[in-house]
DNA sequence: GTCTATATCGTGATAGAC
DNA sequence: GTCTATCACGATATAGAC
Protein backbone atom coordinates (compact mmCIF):
# COMPACT_ATOMS: atom_id res chain seq x y z
CA UNK A 1 0.00 0.00 0.00
CA UNK A 2 0.54 3.79 -0.66
CA UNK A 3 3.45 3.70 -2.84
CA UNK A 4 3.99 6.37 -5.59
CA UNK A 5 2.52 5.42 -8.92
CA UNK A 6 4.23 5.19 -12.24
CA UNK A 7 2.73 7.78 -14.19
CA UNK A 8 4.47 6.93 -17.03
CA UNK A 9 5.35 10.39 -18.85
CA UNK A 10 1.85 10.58 -20.75
CA UNK A 11 -1.04 12.44 -20.43
CA UNK A 12 -2.94 11.87 -16.99
CA UNK A 13 -5.68 9.82 -16.62
CA UNK A 14 -8.52 10.53 -18.15
CA UNK A 15 -10.48 8.38 -21.03
CA UNK A 16 -9.02 4.90 -22.14
CA UNK A 17 -5.66 3.76 -21.82
CA UNK A 18 -3.42 3.54 -25.22
CA UNK A 19 -1.06 1.16 -24.91
CA UNK A 20 -1.52 -2.62 -24.67
CA UNK A 21 -5.07 -4.06 -24.50
CA UNK A 22 -5.59 -1.20 -21.30
CA UNK A 23 -8.20 -3.36 -20.20
CA UNK A 24 -6.84 -3.99 -16.61
CA UNK A 25 -6.06 -0.05 -15.60
CA UNK A 26 -9.58 0.47 -17.06
CA UNK A 27 -10.58 -1.79 -14.61
CA UNK A 28 -8.62 -0.15 -11.99
CA UNK A 29 -9.80 3.13 -12.60
CA UNK A 30 -13.68 2.41 -12.50
CA UNK A 31 -12.57 0.35 -8.88
CA UNK A 32 -11.36 3.55 -7.85
CA UNK A 33 -14.17 5.25 -8.89
CA UNK A 34 -16.55 3.20 -7.43
CA UNK A 35 -15.09 2.44 -4.20
CA UNK A 36 -14.56 5.83 -3.92
CA UNK A 37 -18.30 6.47 -4.35
CA UNK A 38 -19.58 3.73 -2.34
CA UNK A 39 -17.04 1.87 -0.17
CA UNK A 40 -15.71 -1.67 -0.32
CA UNK A 41 -19.29 -2.95 0.43
CA UNK A 42 -21.28 -0.53 -1.34
CA UNK A 43 -19.59 -1.30 -4.65
CA UNK A 44 -20.07 -4.58 -6.86
CA UNK A 45 -17.61 -5.95 -9.61
CA UNK A 46 -20.67 -6.00 -11.92
CA UNK A 47 -21.06 -2.45 -11.56
CA UNK A 48 -17.22 -1.84 -11.62
CA UNK A 49 -17.16 -3.81 -15.08
CA UNK A 50 -20.19 -2.30 -15.97
CA UNK A 51 -18.16 1.32 -15.77
CA UNK A 52 -15.27 -0.47 -17.40
CA UNK A 53 -17.09 -1.90 -20.30
CA UNK A 54 -15.39 -4.79 -19.69
CA UNK A 55 -17.01 -8.34 -18.98
CA UNK A 56 -17.67 -8.98 -14.79
CA UNK A 57 -15.74 -12.49 -15.32
CA UNK A 58 -12.68 -10.67 -16.63
CA UNK A 59 -12.61 -8.89 -13.15
CA UNK A 60 -11.53 -12.47 -11.80
CA UNK A 61 -9.42 -13.02 -14.15
CA UNK A 62 -7.40 -10.44 -13.44
CA UNK A 63 -7.91 -10.01 -9.59
CA UNK A 64 -9.28 -13.15 -8.40
CA UNK A 65 -11.24 -11.53 -5.88
CA UNK A 66 -13.54 -8.28 -4.64
CA UNK A 67 -10.93 -7.62 -2.15
CA UNK A 68 -8.09 -8.25 -4.86
CA UNK A 69 -9.28 -5.62 -6.84
CA UNK A 70 -9.97 -3.04 -3.84
CA UNK A 71 -6.08 -3.71 -2.70
CA UNK A 72 -4.79 -3.10 -5.96
CA UNK A 73 -6.92 -0.09 -6.29
CA UNK A 74 -5.49 1.45 -3.12
CA UNK A 75 -2.07 2.55 -4.16
CA UNK A 76 -1.90 6.30 -3.06
CA UNK A 77 -0.66 9.00 -5.40
CA UNK A 78 1.34 10.21 -2.53
CA UNK A 79 4.49 8.58 -0.51
CA UNK A 80 4.80 8.66 3.11
CA UNK A 81 7.83 7.59 3.30
CA UNK A 82 8.84 11.24 1.94
CA UNK A 83 6.21 13.35 2.95
CA UNK A 84 6.33 12.65 6.74
CA UNK A 85 10.14 13.37 6.99
CA UNK A 86 10.05 16.15 5.08
CA UNK A 87 7.14 17.94 7.64
CA UNK A 88 9.53 16.58 10.25
CA UNK A 89 12.54 18.45 8.68
CA UNK A 90 11.98 21.92 9.13
CA UNK A 91 11.17 24.34 11.81
CA UNK A 92 9.76 22.11 14.77
CA UNK A 93 7.69 25.74 16.35
CA UNK A 94 5.53 25.27 13.08
CA UNK A 95 5.33 22.22 12.80
CA UNK A 96 1.79 21.95 13.11
CA UNK A 97 1.20 24.84 10.42
CA UNK A 98 3.28 22.53 7.96
CA UNK A 99 1.16 19.56 8.69
CA UNK A 100 -2.23 21.18 8.35
CA UNK A 101 -1.39 22.63 4.96
CA UNK A 102 0.19 19.63 3.28
CA UNK A 103 -2.95 17.55 4.98
CA UNK A 104 -5.00 20.35 3.04
CA UNK A 105 -3.56 20.70 0.17
CA UNK A 106 -3.23 16.38 -0.66
CA UNK A 107 -7.74 16.92 0.29
CA UNK A 108 -8.17 19.28 -2.22
CA UNK A 109 -6.46 17.85 -4.90
CA UNK A 110 -9.60 15.28 -5.90
CA UNK A 111 -7.26 12.82 -7.58
CA UNK A 112 -5.21 11.97 -4.54
CA UNK A 113 -8.19 12.23 -2.04
CA UNK A 114 -10.03 9.46 -4.10
CA UNK A 115 -8.37 6.10 -2.33
CA UNK A 116 -8.37 8.12 1.07
CA UNK A 117 -12.17 8.64 0.65
CA UNK A 118 -12.52 5.72 -0.57
CA UNK A 119 -10.67 3.54 2.25
CA UNK A 120 -12.65 5.83 5.00
CA UNK A 121 -15.83 5.16 3.49
CA UNK A 122 -14.98 1.38 3.33
CA UNK A 123 -13.39 1.37 6.84
CA UNK A 124 -16.44 2.14 8.65
CA UNK A 125 -18.36 -0.56 7.71
CA UNK A 126 -15.93 -3.55 6.34
CA UNK A 127 -13.40 -4.76 8.70
CA UNK A 128 -10.78 -5.63 6.53
CA UNK A 129 -11.14 -2.18 5.04
CA UNK A 130 -10.51 -0.92 8.87
CA UNK A 131 -7.78 -3.04 9.31
CA UNK A 132 -6.17 -1.71 6.80
CA UNK A 133 -6.92 2.19 7.64
CA UNK A 134 -5.70 1.16 10.95
CA UNK A 135 -2.36 -0.09 9.56
CA UNK A 136 -2.18 3.16 6.99
CA UNK A 137 -2.22 5.72 10.13
CA UNK A 138 -0.40 3.60 12.41
CA UNK A 139 2.53 2.40 10.22
CA UNK A 140 2.86 4.92 7.78
CA UNK A 141 2.30 8.03 9.56
CA UNK A 142 1.76 7.59 13.52
CA UNK A 143 4.95 5.45 14.00
CA UNK A 144 7.06 7.88 11.90
CA UNK A 145 5.90 10.54 13.72
CA UNK A 146 6.16 9.07 16.89
CA UNK A 147 9.79 8.37 16.44
CA UNK A 148 10.71 11.78 16.07
CA UNK A 149 9.13 13.20 18.75
CA UNK A 150 11.11 13.72 22.51
CA UNK A 151 7.85 14.72 24.70
CA UNK A 152 6.34 12.68 26.95
CA UNK A 153 3.44 11.12 25.66
CA UNK A 154 5.05 10.80 22.25
CA UNK A 155 2.77 7.67 21.27
CA UNK A 156 -0.59 9.02 21.78
CA UNK A 157 0.26 12.88 19.84
CA UNK A 158 0.25 11.67 16.57
CA UNK A 159 -3.55 9.92 16.64
CA UNK A 160 -4.82 13.11 18.71
CA UNK A 161 -3.26 14.75 15.36
CA UNK A 162 -5.30 11.70 13.05
CA UNK A 163 -7.97 12.70 15.23
CA UNK A 164 -8.53 16.43 14.72
CA UNK A 165 -7.30 15.94 10.94
CA UNK A 166 -9.53 12.73 10.31
CA UNK A 167 -12.13 14.67 11.77
CA UNK A 168 -11.93 17.92 9.64
CA UNK A 169 -11.66 15.95 6.39
CA UNK A 170 -14.65 13.92 7.39
CA UNK A 171 -17.52 16.64 7.89
CA UNK A 172 -15.37 19.01 5.19
CA UNK A 173 -15.54 16.62 2.12
CA UNK A 174 -17.49 13.39 2.83
CA UNK A 175 -20.44 14.41 4.84
CA UNK A 176 -20.11 18.51 3.29
CA UNK A 177 -21.17 19.81 6.41
CA UNK A 178 -21.68 23.34 6.42
CA UNK A 179 -19.71 26.10 6.59
CA UNK A 180 -16.54 23.90 6.62
CA UNK A 181 -17.11 22.55 3.45
CA UNK A 182 -16.77 25.30 1.55
CA UNK A 183 -14.47 27.21 4.01
CA UNK A 184 -11.08 28.36 2.65
CA UNK A 185 -8.25 26.18 2.95
CA UNK A 186 -6.03 28.80 4.31
CA UNK A 187 -8.49 29.69 6.52
CA UNK A 188 -8.79 26.37 8.13
CA UNK A 189 -4.93 25.99 7.91
CA UNK A 190 -4.97 28.88 10.55
CA UNK A 191 -7.56 27.57 12.73
CA UNK A 192 -6.14 24.24 13.19
CA UNK A 193 -2.43 24.19 13.08
CA UNK A 194 -2.34 25.38 17.05
CA UNK A 195 -4.20 22.23 17.53
CA UNK A 196 -2.06 19.74 15.57
CA UNK A 197 1.04 22.21 17.14
CA UNK A 198 0.02 21.64 20.18
CA UNK A 199 -0.94 18.00 20.16
CA UNK A 200 2.37 16.98 18.99
CA UNK A 201 4.74 19.90 20.78
CA UNK A 202 2.71 21.07 23.22
CA UNK A 203 1.32 20.61 26.98
CA UNK A 204 -1.18 18.09 27.15
CA UNK A 205 -2.64 17.13 30.82
CA UNK A 206 -3.54 19.36 33.71
CA UNK A 207 -1.08 18.00 35.68
CA UNK B 1 -35.01 12.56 16.02
CA UNK B 2 -32.91 13.25 19.07
CA UNK B 3 -36.01 12.67 21.51
CA UNK B 4 -35.49 11.27 24.93
CA UNK B 5 -36.92 7.71 24.87
CA UNK B 6 -39.54 6.87 27.62
CA UNK B 7 -38.24 4.18 29.81
CA UNK B 8 -41.42 2.78 31.33
CA UNK B 9 -40.02 1.75 34.84
CA UNK B 10 -39.25 -1.59 33.76
CA UNK B 11 -35.91 -3.22 33.90
CA UNK B 12 -33.22 -2.24 31.42
CA UNK B 13 -33.57 -3.34 27.39
CA UNK B 14 -32.58 -7.15 27.23
CA UNK B 15 -34.55 -10.24 26.46
CA UNK B 16 -38.14 -9.76 25.62
CA UNK B 17 -40.86 -7.12 25.90
CA UNK B 18 -43.46 -8.23 28.87
CA UNK B 19 -46.24 -5.92 27.96
CA UNK B 20 -48.76 -5.89 24.65
CA UNK B 21 -47.83 -7.78 21.66
CA UNK B 22 -43.99 -6.33 22.14
CA UNK B 23 -43.40 -7.26 18.77
CA UNK B 24 -42.93 -3.78 17.27
CA UNK B 25 -40.50 -3.22 20.18
CA UNK B 26 -38.77 -6.00 19.63
CA UNK B 27 -38.36 -5.06 15.92
CA UNK B 28 -36.62 -1.73 16.97
CA UNK B 29 -34.31 -3.03 19.62
CA UNK B 30 -33.07 -5.91 16.65
CA UNK B 31 -33.14 -2.62 14.13
CA UNK B 32 -31.07 -0.65 16.13
CA UNK B 33 -28.61 -3.51 17.08
CA UNK B 34 -28.27 -4.24 13.10
CA UNK B 35 -27.76 -0.32 12.28
CA UNK B 36 -25.23 0.16 14.91
CA UNK B 37 -23.01 -2.57 13.48
CA UNK B 38 -23.55 -2.47 9.79
CA UNK B 39 -25.06 0.66 8.83
CA UNK B 40 -27.84 1.56 6.86
CA UNK B 41 -26.77 -0.41 4.06
CA UNK B 42 -25.53 -3.07 5.14
CA UNK B 43 -28.45 -3.80 7.68
CA UNK B 44 -30.85 -6.01 6.44
CA UNK B 45 -34.71 -6.09 7.18
CA UNK B 46 -34.54 -9.99 6.88
CA UNK B 47 -31.67 -10.32 9.51
CA UNK B 48 -33.34 -7.27 11.63
CA UNK B 49 -36.49 -10.16 11.44
CA UNK B 50 -34.77 -13.33 12.52
CA UNK B 51 -32.76 -11.38 15.14
CA UNK B 52 -36.40 -10.57 16.81
CA UNK B 53 -37.50 -14.18 15.87
CA UNK B 54 -40.07 -12.11 14.00
CA UNK B 55 -41.25 -12.58 10.64
CA UNK B 56 -39.71 -10.11 7.99
CA UNK B 57 -43.17 -8.98 6.13
CA UNK B 58 -43.85 -8.14 9.97
CA UNK B 59 -41.17 -5.30 9.70
CA UNK B 60 -42.67 -4.46 6.75
CA UNK B 61 -45.95 -4.30 8.17
CA UNK B 62 -45.01 -2.00 11.29
CA UNK B 63 -43.21 0.41 9.45
CA UNK B 64 -43.52 0.66 5.69
CA UNK B 65 -39.93 0.88 4.22
CA UNK B 66 -36.36 0.35 5.26
CA UNK B 67 -35.94 3.86 5.66
CA UNK B 68 -38.78 3.93 8.20
CA UNK B 69 -37.65 1.08 10.23
CA UNK B 70 -34.42 3.21 10.68
CA UNK B 71 -35.94 6.49 11.21
CA UNK B 72 -37.95 4.97 13.81
CA UNK B 73 -35.08 3.48 15.68
CA UNK B 74 -32.43 6.24 15.52
CA UNK B 75 -34.45 8.63 18.64
CA UNK B 76 -31.12 8.82 21.22
CA UNK B 77 -31.00 8.48 24.34
CA UNK B 78 -30.09 11.99 25.01
CA UNK B 79 -31.80 15.24 24.10
CA UNK B 80 -29.30 18.22 22.98
CA UNK B 81 -32.08 20.77 23.29
CA UNK B 82 -31.93 19.86 27.55
CA UNK B 83 -27.69 19.36 27.13
CA UNK B 84 -26.24 21.88 25.03
CA UNK B 85 -27.83 24.75 27.05
CA UNK B 86 -26.47 23.44 30.13
CA UNK B 87 -22.90 23.19 29.30
CA UNK B 88 -23.30 27.02 27.79
CA UNK B 89 -24.80 27.76 31.16
CA UNK B 90 -21.77 27.45 33.35
CA UNK B 91 -18.49 29.69 33.39
CA UNK B 92 -17.18 30.40 29.90
CA UNK B 93 -14.10 30.23 30.42
CA UNK B 94 -14.26 26.09 31.38
CA UNK B 95 -16.69 25.24 28.52
CA UNK B 96 -13.92 23.31 26.48
CA UNK B 97 -13.89 20.87 29.51
CA UNK B 98 -17.55 20.70 30.24
CA UNK B 99 -17.95 20.37 26.50
CA UNK B 100 -15.50 17.77 25.89
CA UNK B 101 -16.41 15.80 29.25
CA UNK B 102 -19.60 15.57 28.11
CA UNK B 103 -19.10 14.24 24.55
CA UNK B 104 -16.61 11.53 25.76
CA UNK B 105 -19.05 10.95 28.72
CA UNK B 106 -22.12 9.97 26.30
CA UNK B 107 -20.01 7.69 24.01
CA UNK B 108 -18.96 5.73 26.69
CA UNK B 109 -22.27 4.70 27.56
CA UNK B 110 -22.86 1.87 25.37
CA UNK B 111 -26.38 2.08 25.27
CA UNK B 112 -26.17 5.49 24.20
CA UNK B 113 -23.34 5.54 21.47
CA UNK B 114 -25.21 3.00 19.91
CA UNK B 115 -27.14 4.85 17.52
CA UNK B 116 -24.80 7.63 17.13
CA UNK B 117 -22.76 5.14 15.27
CA UNK B 118 -25.09 3.85 13.57
CA UNK B 119 -26.02 7.40 12.37
CA UNK B 120 -22.22 7.68 11.42
CA UNK B 121 -21.33 4.46 10.11
CA UNK B 122 -25.21 4.93 7.90
CA UNK B 123 -23.99 8.62 6.60
CA UNK B 124 -20.41 7.67 5.74
CA UNK B 125 -21.93 5.51 2.26
CA UNK B 126 -26.02 6.41 2.38
CA UNK B 127 -26.76 9.99 1.29
CA UNK B 128 -30.11 10.28 3.23
CA UNK B 129 -28.26 9.19 6.54
CA UNK B 130 -26.03 11.98 5.89
CA UNK B 131 -28.76 14.25 5.43
CA UNK B 132 -29.87 13.07 8.86
CA UNK B 133 -26.52 13.65 10.50
CA UNK B 134 -26.17 16.85 8.88
CA UNK B 135 -29.11 18.29 10.03
CA UNK B 136 -28.93 16.47 13.27
CA UNK B 137 -25.29 18.02 13.64
CA UNK B 138 -26.29 21.41 12.51
CA UNK B 139 -29.97 22.05 13.78
CA UNK B 140 -29.68 19.89 17.39
CA UNK B 141 -26.27 21.31 17.71
CA UNK B 142 -23.96 23.61 16.25
CA UNK B 143 -26.97 25.85 15.72
CA UNK B 144 -27.84 26.29 19.25
CA UNK B 145 -24.20 26.71 20.06
CA UNK B 146 -23.35 29.50 17.44
CA UNK B 147 -26.33 31.36 18.73
CA UNK B 148 -24.72 31.93 22.19
CA UNK B 149 -21.06 33.25 20.70
CA UNK B 150 -20.41 36.93 20.72
CA UNK B 151 -16.82 36.14 19.00
CA UNK B 152 -16.53 36.53 15.10
CA UNK B 153 -16.80 33.39 12.85
CA UNK B 154 -19.42 32.10 15.22
CA UNK B 155 -20.72 29.97 12.11
CA UNK B 156 -17.35 28.57 11.76
CA UNK B 157 -16.58 28.17 15.53
CA UNK B 158 -19.29 24.76 16.42
CA UNK B 159 -17.87 22.98 13.43
CA UNK B 160 -14.44 23.09 14.07
CA UNK B 161 -15.33 21.26 17.33
CA UNK B 162 -17.41 19.14 15.43
CA UNK B 163 -14.47 18.07 13.41
CA UNK B 164 -12.23 17.45 16.57
CA UNK B 165 -14.66 15.18 18.51
CA UNK B 166 -16.39 13.19 15.70
CA UNK B 167 -12.49 12.33 14.33
CA UNK B 168 -12.08 11.69 18.08
CA UNK B 169 -14.88 9.44 17.96
CA UNK B 170 -14.48 7.74 14.98
CA UNK B 171 -10.69 6.28 15.28
CA UNK B 172 -11.37 5.35 19.28
CA UNK B 173 -14.89 3.77 19.11
CA UNK B 174 -15.51 2.43 15.00
CA UNK B 175 -11.80 2.39 13.73
CA UNK B 176 -10.27 1.41 17.29
CA UNK B 177 -7.14 2.78 16.60
CA UNK B 178 -4.27 1.92 19.21
CA UNK B 179 -3.49 4.04 21.47
CA UNK B 180 -6.86 6.38 21.21
CA UNK B 181 -9.10 3.35 21.43
CA UNK B 182 -7.89 2.03 24.77
CA UNK B 183 -6.71 5.36 26.38
CA UNK B 184 -8.53 6.54 29.85
CA UNK B 185 -11.53 9.21 28.75
CA UNK B 186 -9.95 11.63 31.46
CA UNK B 187 -6.68 11.95 29.27
CA UNK B 188 -8.26 12.53 26.68
CA UNK B 189 -10.57 15.33 27.87
CA UNK B 190 -7.70 16.72 28.96
CA UNK B 191 -5.67 16.54 26.04
CA UNK B 192 -8.85 17.52 23.78
CA UNK B 193 -10.30 20.28 25.77
CA UNK B 194 -7.94 23.55 25.11
CA UNK B 195 -8.67 22.74 21.61
CA UNK B 196 -11.87 23.00 22.26
CA UNK B 197 -12.24 26.19 24.65
CA UNK B 198 -9.81 27.71 21.79
CA UNK B 199 -12.72 26.67 18.79
CA UNK B 200 -14.94 28.37 20.88
CA UNK B 201 -13.78 31.26 22.59
CA UNK B 202 -10.13 31.87 21.33
CA UNK B 203 -8.31 33.32 18.69
CA UNK B 204 -9.04 31.55 15.05
CA UNK B 205 -6.94 32.99 12.59
CA UNK B 206 -3.35 34.14 11.84
CA UNK B 207 -4.32 37.68 12.09
C1' DG C 1 -51.79 -9.38 13.64
C1' DT C 2 -49.17 -12.77 11.44
C1' DC C 3 -47.27 -15.50 7.84
C1' DT C 4 -46.74 -17.82 2.98
C1' DA C 5 -45.65 -17.07 -1.48
C1' DT C 6 -43.84 -14.58 -4.97
C1' DA C 7 -42.14 -10.77 -8.11
C1' DT C 8 -38.05 -8.61 -9.31
C1' DC C 9 -33.61 -7.84 -8.93
C1' DG C 10 -28.90 -7.83 -7.35
C1' DT C 11 -24.55 -10.15 -5.45
C1' DG C 12 -19.58 -12.87 -5.73
C1' DA C 13 -17.67 -16.57 -7.73
C1' DT C 14 -16.59 -20.42 -10.99
C1' DA C 15 -16.37 -23.72 -15.10
C1' DG C 16 -15.52 -23.96 -19.49
C1' DA C 17 -16.26 -22.76 -24.49
C1' DC C 18 -14.13 -19.96 -28.08
C1' DG D 1 -7.94 -12.84 -23.29
C1' DT D 2 -12.57 -12.68 -23.45
C1' DC D 3 -17.26 -14.02 -22.74
C1' DT D 4 -21.53 -17.16 -21.80
C1' DA D 5 -23.85 -19.62 -18.57
C1' DT D 6 -24.73 -20.84 -14.15
C1' DC D 7 -24.50 -21.82 -9.00
C1' DA D 8 -26.02 -20.46 -4.71
C1' DC D 9 -27.40 -16.81 -2.39
C1' DG D 10 -29.44 -12.58 -0.61
C1' DA D 11 -32.02 -8.21 -1.02
C1' DT D 12 -36.68 -5.04 -0.76
C1' DA D 13 -41.20 -5.08 -1.32
C1' DT D 14 -46.07 -6.56 -2.14
C1' DA D 15 -50.49 -9.38 -2.46
C1' DG D 16 -53.31 -11.98 -0.17
C1' DA D 17 -54.61 -16.15 2.77
C1' DC D 18 -55.68 -17.20 7.55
Amino acid sequence: MARVEAEPGGPRRSGRRPAGSGTREAILDAARAAFTQRGYDGASIRQIAREASVDPALVHHYFGTKQGVFTEAMHFPFDPSVLVPEVLAGDRSQIGERLARLFLTIWEDEQARGPIVALIRSAVTNEQAATMLREFVSEALVARVARELDAPDAALRPPLVAAQLVGLALLRYVIKLEPLASADPETLVAAVAPTVQRYLTGDLGPG
